[in-house]
DNA sequence: AACGCGGGGCG
DNA sequence: CGCCCAGCGTT
């Protein structure tokens, strides 16, 4: 999707360099001023404090961080505690909070302060950046909040107001988009009052420029949202999609009666919805012939008992979202042993070329009727 | 640049 | 069910 990128750049200079940077900042922190919510962790400028908060809400919801935070608040109230502390102990105490290599990383961190900085937590964003479990954001975070350094900070609530003011459709988690991202609230940072800007912005995306239904009707900065006035809203922030192939196993059994062929007509949901294939096992993964056929040569899947003849070399089948690994195995049951499943009958090779197969079946079928 | 890492809330 | 959340470390 294209939203007239070099056209965005000109409106951006425009606004952000010319026109725009006291008048959002301004608003943003009139905003905050009139709608922010009481958190623990803004009535304080300890870094150790605001460390504890930031590493506990990466990638984690306020309302469900905040247990947590009042839990290591209360039992490591300064980070010589925490130093002290056995990695058992933390990670018992993070139970729930899911990403645990946070907590592990916390006790490292927290013995290295203990020992490089003599248990002074360090406030500045080149100490911070270097610490481990603390990024980019995070040493922006700390730095800006506790000691007022300019550091813009840039996470999911920064990504999304920028994108939607701006109309900025470079992908928030591309190399390009995050630098772009970055400048901007660079650009944009109040360098007075840095610490309140980061807030500010955060809390604006969390409550006000929210993903799903922004509050755009109370919204004070819609008059001169790029995203609002050309009716952007819901298609930015962008964002490329994880690749989310997922791989299936498919063990299909090959049952044929003189040159008869047992099919099986699929469900109008999964894949090849509505079209022919085999009698079919899928395996959250790749099983072995033993794995299908536990007692020797013989199994009784679909409660039939079926002898196997002959195991075919496994076949990928690659679709768009799914990475198919196909089993076929020949296999021998004596018709009246048979239980038919509702979707199952038998059909001739010549009835077979009326009926839609996918593509593997019907290479297969081909390969072996033709044999 | 891509991926793994968790648990929970929301539409 | 897919997306998103005060991201980071590793490959």
């Amino acid at each position: 999707m294209t939203f007239f990128p070099f056209c965005q750049k000109m409106l951006y200079k425009a606004k952000g360099l010319l026109l725009w940077p006291m008048d959002f900042s301004q608003t943003i922190i009139q905003w905050y001023n009139g709608n922010k919510r009481d958190l623990p962790w803004r009535n304080t400028t300890d870094p150790y404090v605001i460390w504890l908060s930031e590493i506990i809400l990466q990638q984690t919801r306020v309302d469900q961080g905040m247990p947590y935070f009042y839990r290591f608040a209360e039992k490591y109230p300064t980070v010589s505690h925490f130093a002290a502390a056995s990695e058992d102990e933390v990670l018992s105490l993070w139970q729930g909070l899911g990403y645990y290599s946070r907590g592990r990383n916390m006790l490292k961190t927290a013995r290295l302060v203990q020992q490089q900085y003599k248990g002074v937590f360090p406030h500045k964003y080149s100490d911070l950046i270097s610490l481990k479990g603390i990024g980019e954001y995070t040493a922006a975070a700390i730095s800006s909040f506790a000691a007022n350094e300019a550091q813009a900070v840039v996470d999911g609530n920064v990504n999304r107001v920028l994108a939607r003011y701006f109309g900025i459709d470079e992908p928030i988690n591309s190399n390009k988009g995050k630098k772009q991202f970055q400048q901007i609230a660079n650009d944009l940072l109040d360098r007075q009052y840095p610490g309140m800007h980061n807030q500010a912005i955060m809390e604006f995306g969390a409550l006000q420029c929210k993903p799903k239904n922004p509050a755009c009707n109370i919204c004070p900065l819609r008059e001169t949202c790029f995203a609002y006035s050309n009716n952007l809203v819901k298609s930015l922030p962008v964002k490329l999609k994880k690749n989310s192939i997922k791989n299936r196993y498919f063990n299909y059994f090959l049952i044929a009666d003189g040159e008869n062929v047992l099919l099986n007509k699929r469900g109008d949901t999964d894949i090849w919805a509505n079209m022919y294939d085999l009698p079919l096992i899928e395996t959250p993964t790749q099983v072995t012939p033993a794995q299908l056929f536990p007692s020797g040569q013989t199994t009784t899947l679909f409660q039939t008992a079926l002898a196997l003849l002959k195991a075919y070399p496994v076949k990928k089948h690659i679709l768009t979202h799914q990475h198919i690994y196909i089993s076929f195995y020949q296999v021998s049951v004596s018709r009246d042993e048979l239980k038919l499943q509702p979707t199952w009958f038998f059909t001739t090779p010549d009835d077979l070329k009326a009926l839609a197969l996918p593509k593997p079946i019907l290479m297969f079928l081909a390969a072996f009727i033709g044999q």
